[in-house]
DNA sequence: AGCGTATTTCCTGTTT
DNA sequence: CAAACAGGAAATACGC
């Protein structure tokens, strides 16, 4: 089986973003992100908003990017596991996505990384860019040579997401696999939910704080704090919630492929 | 050091 | 009765 990463001297240092625009410029429109419509999963390009709230489109042109630059081969990519929103994606942990995301997963799984994390050269440097991703380029190339055992991604930092409750919550929700039913979908179309495992979501999520002393009453309290920020709204049923205006990242994007 | 935000902890009372 | 919900109040944690 012929692993894509091998494909190309990837990354032919500045040429790759021609098209789109410098790390410089992404990050610059951070004031755009702010303005995003989740609702109607409206225009920015994927490069204009982070990953963890791309749209089921965004991801869609991200991996058509990735094949493209990457010359990853699209064949050997499970398309169909690519119908899922940034917060999916970014769920999962390297395991989960490796075995997601199929040969070329580990090279996604890195490209992805690097773009959630401040690993971006946060510069005005074309040359740090080029140096950024050349270092890209041989964690890919490394990629090819041994999916299996390569463990030492130190570039890979553990990132940043889900530090909130609510989005613990809602990559809950949205994680495809092993959490067994702690969380459900009510009416995912309004972002209605329930709370299956009460004992179950604070124990996890006192695993995530490091806290043991996590109770379902108290996560509970710190929900309904999210009432008053609109981050959740009130369901007047017993451990279910709704996601509210403020909240984002959770809808079901109806653009698909 | 000071501040603001996001919880965490505790509590009293009410509802399911 | 147990488990949840409602919020107020205060303590804590943490990033900036």
């Amino acid at each position: 089986m012929l692993d894509s990463c091998t494909n190309n001297a990837l990354l032919p240092d500045t040429a790759l973003y021609e098209p789109l625009m410098t790390w410089t410029e992404i990050i610059s429109h951070e004031d755009s992100l702010q303005v995003f419509d989740h609702e109607s999963g409206s225009d920015a390009a994927w490069t204009a908003v982070r990953p963890e709230y791309w749209t089921r489109r965004h991801v869609c042109d991200w991996l058509q990017f990735c094949c493209d630059q990457y010359k990853l081969d699209s064949n050997c990519i499970p398309i169909s596991h690519f119908d899922l929103t940034g917060a999916q994606l970014c769920s999962m942990n390297k395991e989960e996505f490796i075995d997601w995301a199929g040969v070329s997963g580990e090279c996604l799984y890195l490209i992805l990384q690097n773009l959630q994390t401040d690993a971006m050269p946060v510069c005005d440097n074309p040359e740090e860019e080029s140096a950024f991703f050349k270092e890209c380029d041989t964690k890919g190339m490394l990629c090819a040579e041994d999916t299996k055992n390569q463990k030492g991604h130190n570039r890979v930092k553990s990132g940043q997401q889900a530090s909130h409750l609510w989005e613990f919550v809602r990559d809950l929700l949205l994680t495809p696999g092993d959490h067994q039913r702690i969380l459900e979908w009510e009416d995912r179309d309004v972002g209605i939910f329930r709370v299956v495992k009460s004992e179950a979501l604070a124990r996890m999520w006192g695993q995530k704080k490091k806290n043991n002393k996590m109770t379902y009453e108290k996560l509970s309290r710190a929900l309904r704090h999210y009432y008053k920020t609109g981050i959740l709204e009130r369901v007047d049923r017993r451990l279910v919630y709704k996601f509210g205006k403020n909240a984002y990242g959770w809808q079901d994007c109806k653009t698909v492929m």
